[in-house]
DNA sequence: TCAGTATAGTTGTATATGCAACTATTTGTC
DNA sequence: GACAAATAGTTGCATATACAACTATACTGA
């Protein structure tokens, strides 16, 4: 969403419910540019779609390499049927593959695979590259600890 | 996008690049959260999709209750013919108009309808509502302007 | 004025995603 | 132990969106 530019945001009005209206929306558009510029990015270098990225991140931060497929779609937030078909095209790709999970008979195990590490790493370089060109060179680092800190409030889950 | 609960992001720290990527999926995560259930809210309460509301409220906040196609899509980050088909549905819905644009014939205007105006103040209740229960509760004034300065900071587009 | 180029919007086509219904397995309760 | 309820994942179907090709109009420079 495009607001007035040039709007600053002082701490002592907080006024109206508007205020919150335009941080939600400027929420929203910020994710929307930022995740399709990168998006074009690792498509256009790596042949690898945002969505392929985020699984093959997540099953890397796994403690064991791997996640069950209810795991991946609630890291990534996609509905477990999208996960279904996002896990089969990365399969078809030989970047993971499904396991078998020995406990849990229904459960399967989805594990990264050693050409998805590669692809990942190459991923990842296209990645940081592109990061320093926005991250880096628009917010101090301060100032990304702050935001990331601020981003984590707002994570988490409502309580019940 | 999950990492390690609890992490603490520590401003005199700042080493790896890894700091920028965590905070970029957080990002990507806490927005695709709360797109979804603001989404499923607005959507159950009011019958009206997200990408709806988004495409209302940008015509309202513009200065003559309307648009041409490309602002449209250049403020909610969309294509341009996923803005045309989106527009599709929200005239049949009889929630904007176009309108012919009498300097260039190319152009459209897209006008925000009575009954679009009724939609949108009603969604911007639920919306309001909703909002206290995710970002007043979890982030103070101070902090929601914090975040509203860094994310415009972010939101700038690159450099040529 | 005219040719060439740029811009605004639409449309054909492919794909990604969500929801709801379904199967298979596990867990809980009597 | 058996039946009910919960859980994990898949699949059919509908829809939303992107990309690229296309049409129509406007601009630019000789």
């Amino acid at each position: 969403m495009r607001y007035t530019s040039g709007m600053t945001f002082l701490p002592s009005a907080c006024p109206s419910g508007d205020e919150k209206v335009q941080l939600f929306g400027l929420l929203l558009e910020t994710n929307a540019r930022l995740a399709r510029s990168l998006g074009l990015e690792l498509e256009s270098s790596c042949e690898l779609p945002l969505a392929w990225f985020d699984v093959l991140l997540q099953l890397r931060r796994a403690p064991d390499g791997r996640l069950k497929m209810n795991q991946i779609a609630d890291a990534i937030v996609h509905s477990t049927g999208g996960t279904t078909r996002l896990v089969d095209r990365l399969e078809e790709a030989q970047l993971v593959e499904r396991q078998n999970c020995p406990n849990d008979r229904r459960a399967i195990h989805v594990a990264i695979t050693d050409k998805g590490n590669v692809k990942l790493d190459e991923a990842l370089g296209v990645h940081l590259e592109y990061l320093e060109g926005t991250l880096a060179n628009r917010l101090s680092c301060d100032e990304r600890a702050t935001l990331a800190t601020l981003l984590t409030k707002l994570n988490r889950p409502a309580k019940p």
